[in-house]
DNA sequence: ACCTGAACACCGTTCAAGT
DNA sequence: ACCTGAACACCGTTCAAGT
């Protein structure tokens, strides 16, 4: 209809992010929103930032995704799918719980800033309905009902991500300077030694695990050994 | 300075809630954000709502708090303070354990929409201080070292929040019309049989418990049972 | 000491319009 | 099909000013 402006000028649209695509797709949107989340914190996850990443205009967004809501449902969907299921066998169910919930850790702890987001969206992909699936059929093959498989694997799912959400390695979200981590530090250990002694003794260790791959060994080996402890 | 206005026209101002007092404080601010929370969820704990719920100026509350971090502090620390420590007696570790487990609970239960910003804030109040000092007392009397008793105490806290939270009888944060949870039953419901057959089957006990005090009762039980699991 | 008014930089989102 | 521009109602926060 209108004619066609002087050729010669296209717009100097620069794609910082995913060099060599053209055009927007939602799983680039989610790759830089969990990389925005991984080192600004969820709070910097913004339609405008997200846009602004790939040099577009935040009502490009909208067109890949409903509203923000969605946008965050496909981050929860995404630690849904990087966790790869162990085959089935015939180890106890105990031991198959553990490497099921070993391999949604692994999936989830490089992203604490989101692991949060999992928790209500678990029914909401074929990703989050595998993983619970697989979690029921084990705790039934452990003698629970369906109401306490039910029950616990809410609970369970929710501790996996407690796990990683309160990882003392990683005390702020972001933007920690560990300026704020030596501050926290200091004033802990300046804290009454007769009315805190515990804390005050312990005050290196809370701000920062020493070793965190055994911090979630015993986590999982606490989350199972409770579920075993009220098996019938 | 400037000649006071004509005498007899005072203010309108309406302080619609905590009716008798005339200046606002803390507690109160702290009390309406909690109620809001409770009600429509933590988005709608916003400076500017606080404040027209008091009949006051947005501006206002940074008299009474730095910043909207502050205010989130004072939730958490009322979480905290709300949980009554039992006294120490001679009963066996686990056991206080389990009391202390139940009182942080009972404190938390009725405000899921806030207990996530009880994670990061334990050594924020004296009140969180107090809990946190004595739940390392009684993992120490159970043997455990200054660094497990440490570890173990930052993910029980998580793991508390994360009972409340993934309470299956609170499925939304507040506005549910119950039209979601019917819809989300329904999706549920209707899945694939043989792909999904233990979440088809648990479709109406995954949206809502039966017996809630049930629930936070085998919650406590696994969660004391695991750190028993790995005590020395 | 305690609160207001106006202003700023930021949100998410809608809607018509462009190519 | 995919993206832009302008606009709206909302945020948190600062700063000077009022009483």
């Amino acid at each position: 209809m209108t004619p066609s402006p002087a050729a010669g000028t296209r717009p100097e649209r620069t794609r910082r992010n995913s060099p060599g695509r053209d055009r927007l797709n939602r799983t680039q949107l989610v790759d830089s929103a969990i990389a925005v989340a991984d080192a600004e914190g969820l709070d910097a996850v913004t339609i405008r930032r997200i846009a602004a990443e790939h040099g577009v205009t935040a009502m490009a967004l909208y067109w890949h995704f409903k509203d923000k809501d969605e946008l965050l449902d496909a981050i929860a969907e995404r630690l849904f799918a990087d966790t790869t299921l162990p085959p089935i066998d015939s180890r106890p169910w105990d031991e198959q719980l553990t490497t099921i919930f070993e391999s949604f850790l692994s999936a989830v702890r490089p992203h604490p800033a989101v692991a949060g987001l999992a928790m209500r969206r678990v029914f909401s992909s074929p990703a989050g309905l595998d993983v619970a699936e697989r979690t029921l059929t084990e705790l039934r093959r452990g003698g629970f009902s369906l109401e306490q498989a039910s029950d616990i694997a809410c609970y369970v799912l929710a501790a996996l991500i407690a796990l990683v959400t309160a990882d003392p390695c990683h005390p702020s979200s972001g933007a920690d300077d560990d300026e704020l981590l030596r501050e926290k530090k200091a004033l802990l250990g300046s804290l009454s030694a007769e009315q805190y002694p515990n804390i005050v003794a312990s005050a290196g260790l809370l701000t920062g695990t020493a070793n965190p791959d055994n911090y979630f060994a015993i986590g999982v080996r606490q989350i199972v050994g409770g579920i075993r402890a009220t098996a019938p």
